[in-house]
DNA sequence: TATGGTTGTAACAAGCGAGGTTACAACTTC
DNA sequence: GAAGTTGTAACCTCGCTTGTTACAACCATA
C-alpha cells in the first residue's frame, strides 16, 4: 500500500505559499487550482498542518502562511502531520500470531526492533530534508525553465 | 496508510519453515494455525513468494521450503515479492498538478528525486537484514524463553 | 487406479481508508 | 449587511485488504 498523496499535496501547498505568498492571497481555491484537487481536500489538509503548528490559516479573510522558518520544517514534520499512521508504525503487523507456537510467540520480539530500524532509516532521511531545500530547488527549476 | 501485514506474515512463514521444516511438513494449514489467518491467505502469499523465487512449494503432496540460502534472502526481497507497489514507488503522487502554474510544473522534477532518496534509505536498510539474521534471533529467543 | 491430503485459484463479501463533492454555519473585513 | 473565505458535516465512490467457500488440479501411496 502506497503512502497517500496527502504528503506530496502538502509539500505542493508549501511551495505555493513560498512562491506566491508575497504577491497573492493563498486561499484553498487558489491552491486547489494549482494542485487540481477539490478545495475541501485542501482545507482538511491545511487543518492538519495548522494543528501540527506548521502553517497559520486566516479565518474569514482567508489565506495561509508558514508558521515557522522554512529551514525548521522538515519533510518528516509534514509527513507526521498529514499521514497519521496507526500508533505511529509504518508496518501493519498481523494481529494474532499463535501464542501456543514457539514461532508465534517469538515473531513480535524478533521483528519489532527490525521494523523500527527500517522505519527510522526512512524518518532520518525525511528529517534531513527541509522546506528550505525544496524551496531552493523550486526557485532554481522555475528560473531555468522560464527564461526561454 | 500502513504497509500491509502480508510482509510480516511472510517473515513469519519463513521462520516456521526454518524452525519446523526439518521435523514437519509445512503446509498452508500448518502455517495458518501458527499465524492465525485463513489458509487461503497463506497459499496466495506462498504463490507470490514462489513467483519471486524465494520458496519452493510442493503441489499435491504439499509443503513449503526455502528456494535459496537464508543469507541470500533479504527483507527487501520479501517486501518486493509481497507488497507490489504501484510502479515500484512508495509515495503516491497527486496525479494532475496544474501545468499552467509554475509550481504545478516544478513539483514533480523537484520532489521525485527526494522521494526516491527517502525510499532508497528504507530499501537499503531492508536489504541489510537477511533471513539468516531473523532465524538467528528467533532461535535465540526460543532458547531463552523455553528453558524455564 | 482409487483415495486422501494438498495446492492453486476463482468468486464473492465485508470493512476501511482515500479522494471527491455538496452544503452550510461561522468568521472577518469592508 | 454583503462578500469572500474557512471549518466541518454528511454523503458517495473506488480500490485494497482480509476473510471465506468452493472446487479443480495435482501427487504419493495403498
Amino acid at each position: 500500500m502506497q503512502i497517500s498523496s496527502r504528503f506530496t499535496i502538502a509539500v505542493h501547498i508549501f511551495s505555493c505559499i513560498d512562491t506566491f505568498g508575497a504577491s497573492e492571497k493563498i486561499t484553498s481555491d487558489f491552491l486547489a487550482s494549482s494542485i487540481q484537487v477539490n478545495p475541501v481536500i485542501i482545507r482538511k489538509l491545511l487543518g492538519q498542518l495548522r494543528d501540527a503548528g506548521l502553517v497559520a490559516v486566516q479565518r474569514g479573510t482567508g489565506g495561509a502562511s508558514l508558521a515557522k522558518p522554512a529551514d525548521e520544517i522538515s519533510l518528516l514534520d509534514i509527513f507526521n502531520a498529514v499521514e497519521s499512521l496507526e500508533s505511529g508504525k509504518l508496518f501493519h503487523f498481523h494481529e494474532n500470531p499463535n501464542p501456543n507456537c514457539p514461532v508465534g510467540r517469538s515473531i513480535h520480539p524478533v521483528l519489532d526492533g527490525r521494523l523500527d530500524q527500517i522505519q527510522s532509516a526512512m524518518e532520518r532521511e525525511m528529517q534531513r530534508i527541509t522546506l528550505a531545500d525544496i524551496f531552493a530547488d523550486t526557485k532554481k527549476y522555475i528560473a531555468i525553465t522560464s527564461h526561454s
